[in-house]
DNA sequence: CGGTAGAATTGTAATCATTACAAATTGGTT
DNA sequence: AACCAATTTGTAATGATTACAATTCTACCG
């Protein structure tokens, strides 16, 4: 039962599996915390020590180019990931640097720009940046 | 009438002018390319001998936090930056690497999306990644 | 079963953007 | 001219990511 949906996941999108290949894709189909591939890394290392720093990239890029995660760049420190494809967007908190999903009012996305003929779109991203709502809550001098 | 307007800008958004802060404006003023800091400080350096890159950081961030400028995390390999503050989207071409600007059908951003209570938006955007015009027709085999 | 080719993984070293920091310079004020 | 604060500079550090060559794994074939 435990790895069944990582699993699933991979094959679906075309991955031929492995043990770090699964470990990274169960890590973010549980944790739906936009973790950094140094997270991931850190998260998993203890208990697959032989788990390197370079497959967490290599299996990340690997997940992402063909569509069982997708990449953030909404924080410029270091790239994020989602299990969730589907389209919705991100917060980032710049107070504790939480990314939050936000749901889309209108899913089709393409729609609220003027692309220009002859462009591909090939992926669409909306990003906000601001402060939550634990954050503003705790700390009212600087929210 | 050079730098009539870059001193403008500066002034109109409260930042103290100095020879670097007016060269970094005037570049992103001329330059709609939205440049790294890195293009900024090696096309600004022969003509600018002592200018350092440290304080092209320092000054892109002194515009972006007082909204002279918009900082883009479009292209995950480096920041980059636009002095057109007004509400747009952007295109990231993955073959090329441009950024190209595109307008906005509708103009509020945030009703895009379904941000919870007690969020406070500071800052949105909305990016996209494909391939643009000219790479297609250039390079019909990736496109 | 054992051998083998190709793919996947690993570890280390390099790269590259960005930041920290302390020293030097500049600008405005008395 | 003298002084304080702000700005700039250069160098060194940091930290994420990638390059690369060596090792290990996997699947297939005899």
């Amino acid at each position: 039962m435990e790895l069944t949906a990582p699993l699933r996941y991979l094959r679906a999108h075309g991955v031929k599996p492995s043990a770090q290949r699964l470990a990274v894709m169960h890590y973010l189909l549980e944790h739906r915390t936009h973790p950094s591939a140094d997270e991931i890394y850190s998260a998993l290392h203890p208990t697959m020590p032989t788990l390197s720093k370079t497959t967490v990239y290599n299996t990340l890029r690997l997940l992402t180019e063909n569509g069982a995660a997708v990449q953030l760049t909404i924080d410029e420190r270091n790239v994020c990931f989602d299990a969730d494809t589907s389209p919705h967007a991100h917060f980032l908190c710049t107070r504790c640097g939480k990314v939050y999903d936000v749901p889309l009012a209108n899913y089709d996305l393409e729609r609220h720009a003027l692309i220009p003929e002859g462009f591909r779109t090939e992926q669409a991203a909306i990003y906000y940046r601001g402060c939550c709502e634990h954050c503003a809550s705790e700390n009212v001098a600087t929210c």
